[in-house]
DNA sequence: GAAGCGTGGAG
DNA sequence: TCTCCAAGCTT
């Protein structure tokens, strides 16, 4: 590993007393004010948000951390709840094997913690769900724990410190030392919880606004202009097409036939419409000849949606029918429709069958 | 280490 | 429109 400058002995101070002053306010977050008035996290909020944060926005994360609150305010609430009704919660969020993993940990520390998360590092990393960054932020912001923080905001902010040049993720190593040399006994919440906010309003990853910057004296690629240039990244591959059909069947009584999806890979325990397999072959299935049963099918659109690793091209046929007989699933009605564990990708199929459905969805 | 796993917003 | 990506984890 090629030898990086130690970070400033300052940059603790400097970034805690940049963020007293430009901290933002978040549902899940205890300000350094009130913290300095004697106010603690809860370990139960803390948790519940970094999971939601995980790879996703904090706008995207503000309502869904209310409604959880809101409905679920202690462990044991949610260890208490109907998973399906967490994975309803949940949908539309994204990446689902956090919602039932959320559950299965809440399960875990009610029934074997007696409704408290550990308090350490490696009690918290053998919980479903926790990884080494959450397990790390929850020691650090919840328990005071000097633990070694590193999410994608500081993975950018210390390879910019350091010019570091080894490409992701084997970087990560030299990272977490560094970030692990520079954490401050007293606060390291607030530190790790400030070189994120930095991460994310200051070095952004284009275009970061060096001249507003606490510690940029000690920043090594603003000295040299090279900012942007880190973190260094490799190449991104390209998405693949897949091609499939789903099949909206209506009820004379106007509800919709919905199946469950296998509890593993994609959109994993979450409802939706019966659909084809999505397969790249451009000759696969994809036309009403392919429907689960028959029926009068009638073509109602294309969408498109777009996944991690594919972009998918759904073709949406509508029938109305007298029932299904020995096809699983079951009939929801139009206005239970909404509450059901409906991922994105379906609300649009069901969308293009009745464009009204789901107003605030886009279509 | 690499692949699989969602979504919506910003530029 | 298109590219990138946001507080990663599991296998």
């Amino acid at each position: 590993m090629p030898l990086k400058t130690a970070p400033d002995p300052d940059l603790a101070s400097l970034l805690l007393a940049w963020y007293d002053r430009h901290a933002r306010a978040l549902p899940w977050r205890v300000s350094p004010a009130d913290r300095a008035h004697g106010v603690v996290a809860d370990p139960y909020r803390v948790w519940l948000s970094e999971i939601m944060l995980q790879q996703t926005t904090v706008q995207a994360v503000k309502p869904y951390f209310e409604t959880f609150a809101t409905r679920w305010p202690r462990v044991s609430d949610l260890a208490a709840a109907d998973t399906e009704d967490v994975m309803k919660a949940w949908a539309g969020l994204g990446y689902y094997s956090r919602a039932r993993n959320l559950k299965k940990c809440a399960d875990v520390v009610a029934s074997e913690h007696g409704g408290r998360f550990p308090d350490n590092e490696d009690g918290l990393r053998a919980l479903p769900g926790i990884g080494p960054y959450t397990a790390a932020a929850i020691a650090a912001i919840a328990f005071d724990r000097p633990a070694a923080v590193v999410d994608g905001n500081i993975e950018r902010v210390f390879t910019r410190l350091l010019e570091i040049e080894t490409p992701l993720p084997a970087a990560k190593t030299e990272i977490r030392a560094a970030v692990g040399h520079a954490t401050p006994d007293e606060r390291p919440g607030d530190f790790a919880q400030a070189l994120m906010d930095l991460g994310a309003t200051i070095c952004t990853p284009k275009r970061p606004a060096c001249a507003l910057c606490p510690i940029d004296k000690m920043c090594q690629a603003r000295a040299s202009g090279r900012q942007e240039q880190f973190p260094v990244k490799p190449a991104k591959k390209s998405k693949p097409l897949r091609l499939g059909a789903a099949f909206v069947a209506e009820r004379r009584d106007g509800s919709v036939l919905l199946v469950k999806r296998p509890d593993k890979g994609l959109l994993g325990g979450m409802t939706g419409v019966p659909t084809t397999n999505w397969t790249v072959r451009a000759d696969g299935e994809t036309g009403e000849k392919s429907a689960p049963f028959a029926a009068d099918w009638q073509h109602k659109g294309v969408i498109t949606h777009v996944f991690t690793h594919f972009e998918l091209r759904l073709e949406v046929f509508h029938a109305v029918v007298c029932g299904a007989a020995d096809h699983p699933g079951w009939w929801s009605n139009p206005e239970s429709l909404p509450g059901e564990a409906l991922p994105t990708v379906m609300k649009k199929a069901l969308s293009a069958a009745y464009p009204a459905l789901f107003r605030k969805g886009k279509s």
